[in-house]
Order: C-alpha cells, then sequence, then structure tokens
DNA sequence: CATGAATGAGCTTTCATTCAT
DNA sequence: TATGAATGAAAGCTCATTCAT
C-alpha cells in the first residue's frame, strides 16, 4: 500500500477525497468504511488515526464543501462593477462551479435529509444560507443604494434568488436533461434584476 | 395487537402510515422494520405479508406522496378565473399542505439523494416534476391565450416557479424560523406574474 | 443447525450451559460471541435474541451460580441434629459441589476482580455473601443457644469460616495437587468447631 | 514528554509504575496500551522497547507484586521472640500491606483466573504459595519445637492460616465495609494460636 | 393470513503491534 | 534509543429477511 509518512493535511485530504468519491456513488449510508479504505489506497486504522468515526468524515465533507462554496461566493462578491453583471457572473459560476460538482450534488441532499435529525448538521446548513442569504442581500443593497435598483426589500430577494437556484439544483439533480442548469438560472436572474429594476416586491 | 380481519387495503394503509411515520422521525436507514412492526400494532411476518421487502415500502411512499401531491395539484387546476388568481390559490394550498405535512418533508431529500442511485426512485421522480410542469406550463400558456400575460415561454415560467417554490422548502427545512413558507413563496409569485404581465424573460 | 422451536427458558439454558463451557476455558475476555455460538449451535441472532449483549450474558452466569450456592447452603441448612455436625455436612457438601464445578472456579475469580469495576458485580456478589454470613451466623447462634457451643460472635465466626473455605479454594485453584479441598476443609472447620465448644474468640 | 536519558532498569520501572496504576483501575483486558502510553508519559516504542509485549509487562507485574510480598514476609520471619507474638506481627504487617496496595489487589483476582488458563502464571503462584507455605510452617515448626505449641502437623497449619487471610481478603475486596482486614484476621489468628497452644488439630 | 423466533452476512470500531524515520 | 503514524485482524452487535407453526 502506498504509504510512507505524509502530512496530516495531505493524509485528511487523501481520505476526504476519497470518502467523497464513495459517499457520491453509494450515499452515506451504503458505503461502508471498508470502500473509504480501499478507495483512499489506505489502511483502516490509517482512517480512524484521523477521524474518529465516519460520522466525523460525514462531518468534514460538509465543511469542505461549505468553504469551498463561500470561497466561490466571496471570490465574486469582491468584484466591482453594475451590480446585475456581478450578479449573472454569480449565477454562472455557481452554475459552473455546481456542474463541475455533479456526483456530490447527491450528498448535499443526504444533508439537507439529515439536517432534520441532527443538530450538527443542521447548524452549519443554517448557518452557511444565513451567511449566504446575508452576503447576498449586502450585495443586492449595495445596488438598491447606488441607484442601480429601485428601493427594495434586499434581503427578501436575495432569499428567492437564493431558493430559485436552489430550486433550480434539485430539478436538475432529478432529471438533467430537463434542466440546463446554467442558462435556467440565468433565465431566472434576469426576472428578478428586472423586478429589482422596475421596482415589483 | 390490533388483529381482527381487515382488508388488504386497510393493512397496507396501515403499515405505510406507521411506515411514514417512523420514517419521517428517523430517515430511511435509521428506521428499522422493528419499528414499524411496533408503530403498526401488526407483526413481523404481516408487514412482510403486504410489502415483499423495506424498499418496496419506501416505493409505496413515494407513490403515496406524489398521488397526494397530484391531487391538491389537480383540484387546484380545474378552478376557474384569472389565472393569476389560481396561481396565487394554488401557491397558498401548497405551501399549507406543505407545512401540514412538516415532519414527511425530509422524507422527500432522502428520496432526491436516493434517486441518483436508484432508477427506479428517478424515473418516478422525474415522471411526477414532468407532469407537474407541463401541468403549469399549461396553466400559464392559458393565461397568455387569454392576454392576461404577455406572450412568454411558459414552459420556461412553469420550471423556474417550481423552482423557486421547492427551494423555498429546502431553506424553510434548513432553517423554519428564517423562512415564512407562504408569505416568501407569495412574494416571489408575486414577481413572477408582474413579469408575466410586463413580458419579460 | 439443531434449531426448530424451543422453549424461551431452555434455549437460554442452553445458552448459559454454552456460554459457562467457553467462559471456563477461554476467561471472559477472550471468548468471543461467535465461541459461544458454535458451542450453542444455536445463531448468532439467536443469542442476541435471549441476551442482549455478551454483559448480559456474563451477569446470567453469576446469577445462575450463586442460585445453585443458596441451594446448596439452603438444603444443608434445613437439616436437624447437632449444630457441629450440620456444619461438616455442609463442608462436606460445599467441598464436593466446588470440586464439581471444576470448570467454573476460575469464572468466580473473574467476578471478584470485575467487582471492583463494576457496580453491578459488586452488588451481587455483596448479596451473596451477607446472606451466607448471616444464614451460617443464624445456625452457629442455635449452638449457643442450645448450649452445644460457648457463647461466641456467631457474625465474626461466620466471617472467618467463610474465609477459611474461600481461601482454601483459591489456593486450590492455583494448585490442586497442594490442597485437598475437602480434607483441608474440614481440618480447618474442626479447629473452628472446637474454639466454638471452648469459647475462645 | 520526560524523556531525559534514564538507566534501562528505571525506564521499567516508570513503565511498570503506569502499567500497575492504570490495570488497577481498568483491569488488564480494558487497559489499553495507549493508556499505559500516557499514563508513563514515554512514547508507544518505548514502551514496547522494554517490553516486548502487553503480557509481557502482565509478567513483570507479577513479579514484582510477588517479590514485595516475599520481601515483606522475610523481614517479619527474621524477627525473634515468641512465635505467636511474631505471628501477630506478621498478620498485622500483611494486613497493613494489603490495606495500602488497596487498587492492585483486584490485579490478584485477574492473576487467580488466569492462572486457570496460563501455565506461566500458573507456576508463579504456586511457587510463591509453596514457598509462603514452607516458610510459615517453619516458623510454626520453631513454636512447636521451643514448646511454645503443642505438637501439630506445621504444613496444615500453614495452610489453613494462608486460606484464613486470604480468603478475607477476598471478602474484604468484595465489600470493604463489612470486613476490618486487620482486626478480623487477628480474630482468626487468635483461633489458631489458641488451638496451636491446646494441641487440637 | 399471521406470528415471532431464528438466521447470518455485514457493519463500525478497537487496539496490540510494527517499523520507517 | 525513541517516536508515533500506520497496520489489519478481530470483535460485538444489528437488522432485513425467512419460515415452521
Amino acid at each position: 500500500m502506498g504509504t510512507k509518512k505524509e502530512s496530516p493535511e495531505r493524509r485528511k485530504t487523501q481520505i476526504l477525497d476519497a470518502a467523497m468519491e464513495v459517499f457520491a456513488h453509494l450515499g452515506f449510508h451504503k458505503a461502508r468504511m471498508d470502500d473509504i479504505v480501499q478507495e483512499s489506497g489506505l489502511s483502516k486504522g490509517a482512517i480512524y488515526w484521523y477521524f474518529k468515526s465516519k460520522d466525523a468524515i460525514i462531518a468534514a465533507i460538509l465543511d469542505r464543501i461549505f468553504s469551498r462554496e463561500h470561497q466561490a461566493l466571496n471570490d465574486t462578491l469582491s468584484q466591482t462593477g453594475p451590480v446585475s453583471d456581478r450578479l449573472v457572473n454569480l449565477v454562472r459560476q455557481s452554475a459552473q462551479h455546481t456542474l463541475s460538482l455533479e456526483f456530490s450534488i447527491p450528498l448535499m441532499f443526504e444533508f439537507y435529509a439529515l439536517a432534520a435529525r441532527h443538530e450538527q448538521i443542521r447548524t452549519a446548513l443554517q448557518r452557511y444560507y444565513a451567511t449566504y442569504r446575508s452576503k447576498l442581500a449586502r450585495l443586492i443593497q449595495e445596488g438598491v443604494d447606488s441607484g442601480e435598483f429601485a428601493p427594495v426589500d434586499a434581503d427578501k430577494v436575495a432569499l428567492s434568488s437564493i431558493a430559485s437556484f436552489e430550486g433550480l439544483i434539485l430539478l436538475w439533480v432529478v432529471d438533467p436533461e430537463k434542466v440546463t442548469l446554467e442558462e435556467d438560472a440565468l433565465s431566472s436572474l434576469r426576472t428578478i434584476i428586472d423586478s429589482l429594476r422596475r421596482g415589483v416586491d
């Protein structure tokens, strides 16, 4: 087994990479620790050296997905130019990001299902969406302040924008052929931006 | 144990009621057949007499949820009056219906997660959303034909309407305190109806 | 596998017989549930149907050993005649009983070791010895009351009698060739009876 | 980590001290090598450098306990004066020694249990008790020879004296509140000394 | 139809031991 | 000598499913 000494960070990465691969194909429950062991090329003991349980691995994956999403969001928000352009960029990049994750998406739905029963996961998801919502609201408010948009409730618009996008992902997961993620997301966004300009809300 | 002679249909109903209760609280995987046995008040053998496996029960629950949703959709669509009013009614009733299900909603997310790996479940979900989308598109088209709405791509609007609503449900499941399902859904709908009238899309 | 339906009591007996056999040869810790499964001729599931854990089996064995000992003690005490004769009978029968258990004796020492850490086992052992001591004291007191013995502290004598016997068992377990359980126990008893008659204590 | 250069003997002592502490609290089986590692302040590798296995540590502890006991016994026997006084001293010191060990006592019972299955441990225990018995017999014989005691079988008396004391320890371990080790041991000893003087046996 | 004891493959986790550094 | 990451064989327990009654 290819195992020499490696930095702890690299080992954790190695394990989480393997775990995401396995979980994406089998789901959290059908996936056995042995699958992660095999996929990672490490030993059972090594996995448990770095993560104290299967649940800990799942939690770490949640963290990882979120930090990537936050990264993407921050990158986009730190740009300049008209807010509507930046929103278009955000949607475009999010769509592409989502498409690139593809097999990890079902994991997210497992998380939503788990959220109902696992305090810890629920809290993590709540924090994630709360942050996302407030950052998006701030961006929209920027547009309102600059006169680009009519005076609207930025927080409400942020909420329905996120809902729109998350809903599209859901429909896309169910039937990828019937939803063109990027195109349909942009189409929804256009409606939203138009309403922001005209001030319906 | 409640074991009078009962009609097969009633027995199945009894089992599915118990199963939904159990699945809602524990999730598909943590729930054991013994939990369903206990909740239903029947015996292990009786459960297996009516359903050949745990998966068969899960599939039957999916069917049940969908047929209830279709029922609700059809009721709403068969009304008369301005399309926008009927859309508002639809959203209102859907929101209330969703709120009343409350504990079953996490089950839906388990289904979305399963969809990625289970042909049968994926197909069932696809059929459900395809039907929903086409019926909603027909309703919107009605509004276009009657001149109530500007000429738009009814199918696209149907898609983003459904996405909006499903996305809101997701956010509501994650953090019920931050989303007022009915109000926020109506708020999104207003934006959509407005754009339908003005013809942006 | 010889398994048809059997009465629950018979099944439990079957399992405990197997467990004692296995524990006696391997000790509580080295013995695996699979050993009990094999020895009992039942399946893993059957074992767990009747006992919820390995510890539960151990506890049940403790109970079984104790109830057998109490049985033997009661039989002896309910006899008539001079107390010293009955004490001799008691020691004789206890010695023979111990010899017949032979392989179960090491189990007792595991219990003494466990007692330090397991509340439940400690309590069971305490109750057992407290009962034994009080019954024996009552018997000795009978001899005092009838004038067969000098007035002594019956409880103290009971304690040292039990200690004598238990200590001999210990030494016999360690080195069976150097201790003739019955003979040496009777020898110690004679010293005790003599002191009871003369009233030294 | 305490890792100055130390003499091998001191390292072994350090490890055995830690091991006894850990074993006393957790028992041989529940105690993990990692517990000893932590308690000792050394590293895993260091432990295995000085002891080839967990069993080797257990064996070393047995040795240590025995050599301490022999030490105590020899100290007592090398005194002068009436044998009965020296026996009283022996019991007093043994009782105090036992009380001071307190938490290590359950270890002894683990050894008795192990003895049934482990040749090596059985032999060690046999040697220990044989030595103890013969030394004690010699002491008693001294009393017989000097006319302090009646002519008795010194070896038999030695055996029942040891049994008495070990049995008391057992009962004390099980229920410390019901046995006053020193007092009750002296009480038993008095009976024995009395019978030695009068010559009952 | 109904029962529930019985089955046994499969799972997560533990931990004594090894060995490259 | 000393370190601690890595190994992997167990082990206890679960639970969907079966089937004699």
